[in-house]
RNA sequence: GGCGACGUGGCGGAGUGGUUACGCAGCGGAUUGCAAAUCCGUGGACACCGGUUCGAGUCCGGUCGUCGCCUCCA
């Protein structure tokens, strides 16, 4: 029986106990999207596991007593190039995209931070924290409007991602910006065009380079040193070994955050996400496709967070069958609990698979009730039923009539009938269960409009 | 080349020294006109080779294999 919390340290590379800074604000801090594309799902693993940890962390501390940040990148030059392709205004872009960000997320059940932060109303302190460093030598503006991070000033750089300076600059690519002092010299500010977005400061008229941002925008809302800092592990190198420096370096070199969270990558059947090889599978993909977001969710959370996770949609059925058979022993409200069981694997290292096994064991021990309260924490949430279902009024009548034709069939023993009926709809995506007097039906997960419209 | 992760039954996936994870699929049974759903039961695994130990998926060493980061990326 785990009485405390344990969490793995990226930064340690050990588990280790969970001791909040001030247990009336527990503080956290995790890398949000860059909006200029709709989220997919890689971008739904850190806010789904991250959303567990939130969850879990008001259960144990109060709901009152935890902060949770995460930041929206709308400065960056996908974006700029997203805006030149299509003619459209970076304003317009990133607004349409977090509200694509937050529907989806919702969608998903995921809470909503109690910050997200937008760098463009950071600016300010981003310029301030520039201005510091550079004024401690840890970071030199060149003639040519930028301003750099000096890696060789910070005596831990590397230490996040365990490399080493001298390692790391053997495999660096050269490239044009000879100002730099060092390759490994990170930009925190850079100079602008006409077209492209700026703001004045000190060293001329530009924008921010990517880390600043959450280094800017953490000491703002969190202060200068908080409990957690979470993101993909991708992030580890360089932006989260960048961050602790910049952050540490102007912070009169106090520690930044006191754990490091990161999570696994996603493969999708096999392969990496990229849009090279055309994957991308977004949220909104899977909206479409009617799958529930418990069942993402589930699916999300039925492989650790440190591991890699491969999607696969034979999975998503799996977790889509599961959920109807717990949601069917639905007992009690939804009221939120954690039976101790469930709360144990948590506290390990929020090992959510073994928390899954540990709810099948509730049911197959039929402690309903307990079993649905943890279903209540995990947002698993019953599927929207017939109402719910995405095919028109119409066709939904013909499926009723088929259904009558079938049972009138049964009735008067016309078997041969009654199964072709049952096997047409099955075949368009319908499954056909008789319970009793009654018969029902629900959607496979691959349904078939087409074949529906034909029979 | 540097750093790191991982290799568990058909698939997924826990488990850091001491009977069985478990889920899905399969098989057998109950139920059903037959199915579906549900319930009961059941076979099947720890990449390979050494070592430590009374005892090892679990610790140590080696081999092979897969993957990630080192460049924008969750």
């Amino acid at each position: 029986m785990k009485t405390s919390l344990f969490l793995y340290n990226s930064f340690s590379r050990i588990k280790e106990v969970f001791k909040p800074l001030d247990k009336k604000n527990i503080r956290m801090y995790v890398c949000g999207p860059t909006v200029y594309d709709r989220a997919h799902i890689g971008n739904a693993r850190p806010v789904l596991v991250f959303d567990i940890l939130f969850r879990l962390l008001r259960y144990l501390y109060g709901e009152d007593n935890v902060t949770y940040v995460r930041n929206i990148t709308d400065i960056d030059d996908k974006i700029n190039a997203k805006a030149l392709q299509s003619g459209v205004n970076i304003e317009s872009i990133t607004e349409e995209t977090i509200e694509w960000f937050h529907k989806d997320m919702d969608f998903l059940g995921a809470l909503r931070p109690n910050y997200e932060p937008r760098a463009t109303a950071y600016v300010s302190q981003m310029i301030e924290m520039i201005t510091k460093l550079t004024s401690l030598s840890f970071a030199y503006p060149t003639e040519d409007g930028h301003v750099f991070f000096e890696v060789e000033r910070f005596a831990d750089y590397g230490r996040l991602s365990n490399k080493k300076l001298g390692e790391l600059n053997e495999g660096v690519r050269i490239e044009n910006e000879d100002s730099k002092r060092n390759p490994l010299d990170f930009v925190l500010w850079k100079p602008s065009t006409n077209e492209e977005p700026g703001w004045d400061s000190p060293w001329g008229k530009g924008r921010p380079g990517w880390h600043i941002e959450c280094s800017a925008m953490a000491k703002d809302i969190l202060g200068e040193q908080f409990d957690i800092h979470g993101g993909g592990i991708d992030l580890i190198f360089p932006h989260h070994e960048n961050e602790i420096a910049q952050s540490t370096c102007s912070n009169d070199m106090k520690k930044f955050a006191n754990f490091w969270l990161h999570n696994g990558f996603l493969k999708i059947e096999g392969e990496k996400m990229s849009k090279s090889l055309n994957n991308f599978l977004t949220v909104f993909d899977l909206i479409k496709r009617d799958f529930s977001a418990s069942a993402i969710r589930y699916n999300m959370l039925s492989t650790h967070y440190r591991q890699p996770l491969d999607w696969k949609f034979e999975r998503l059925a799996e977790a889509e069958k599961t959920l109807i058979k717990w949601n069917n022993k639905k007992e009690s409200r939804n009221e939120v609990d954690l039976p101790k069981q469930v709360l144990n694997a948590l506290l390990d290292d929020i090992n959510t698979p073994l928390s899954i096994y540990e709810m099948h064991q509730l049911y197959k021990n039929e402690k309903f009730a307990d079993l649905n309260k943890a279903c209540a924490f995990f947002g698993f949430v019953p599927k929207g039923r017939k109402d719910h279902l995405p095919i028109s009024p119409e066709l939904s009548k013909k499926v009723n009539n088929l259904i009558k034709d079938r049972n009138n069939a049964r009735l008067s023993k016309n078997f041969l009938l009654a199964d072709k009926i049952r096997e047409d709809l099955l075949g368009a995506g319908i499954i056909i269960k008789d319970s009793g007097q009654e018969t029902t039906w629900e959607l496979s997960t691959n349904l078939e409009i087409k074949k529906l419209k034909e029979l």
